[in-house]
DNA sequence: GTATCATATGAACAAATAATCATATGATAA
DNA sequence: TTATCATATGATTATTTGTTCATATGATAC
């Protein structure tokens, strides 16, 4: 007879966020999980900073930059204003630091 | 003429950590950036739980459980012991807790 | 108006990834 | 040892994802 486990089922799904919440922290988190987009974020912990100077920073094209600042405009991580020609991009809130630096703490173990 | 921002760039670069431990840090970031594998680590708040279990609560394959149960492990994310034929997996620490807490408060705003 | 700089975006393609299936391992009980 | 339960794993496949390329938009200067 296969082990039963219908009581803690019960006990742990009642804890369980719906499958809605739990979709949108996967993909906020997923959004952390590139290396672009990180550095483009450890980048704005310094400064805001346009889209060029990220790019240039990176090494990378204009429009690989421009790609991923969408996703994580998308994800509310950062913001942007314009001043003439230029967009400049900045940090939405202080989550963007706490979330890097609890994962940095636990990489550096 | 294109605008310059080599004193910016500088003083970035200089604050940016090396690429190993930022992709280690984004590769951390993509483990939690997967609903099966969040749902795994929410269910481990609760509980240690052997993976049949996790399997049912999920109303997923043992083999997809298990292959998921790898990345965690290897994430560091998670630990096993073993009791007979069974194996429990329960939280490595408690990073992993903080870390889906600071994310749970940036979506919930 | 035209030219140019800065950025955004859609399509296409290559690479990464998550689930499935079949099968292997490992432990226990008979 | 054979049968069974619990878990792990390799190969395959469908889907997702990140970059590139070409082009579009939007602002400024002339």
């Amino acid at each position: 007879m296969k082990h039963d486990h219908t009581k803690l089922l019960h006990d742990v799904d009642s804890q369980m966020p719906d499958d809605e919440t739990l979709a949108e922290l996967s993909e906020l988190f997923s959004v952390f999980g590139d290396t672009t987009r990180i550095k483009i974020l450890w980048a704005l912990f310094e400064s805001e900073m346009c889209v060029c100077a990220i790019a240039e920073l990176l090494k990378m094209t204009q429009s690989a930059i421009s790609h991923q600042l969408k996703l994580l405009r998308h994800a509310k991580l950062v913001n942007s204003r314009r001043e003439g020609k230029t967009i400049y991009y900045f940090l939405a809130d202080d989550h963007v630091r706490s979330i890097i630096n609890q994962g940095m703490e636990h990489i550096s173990e």
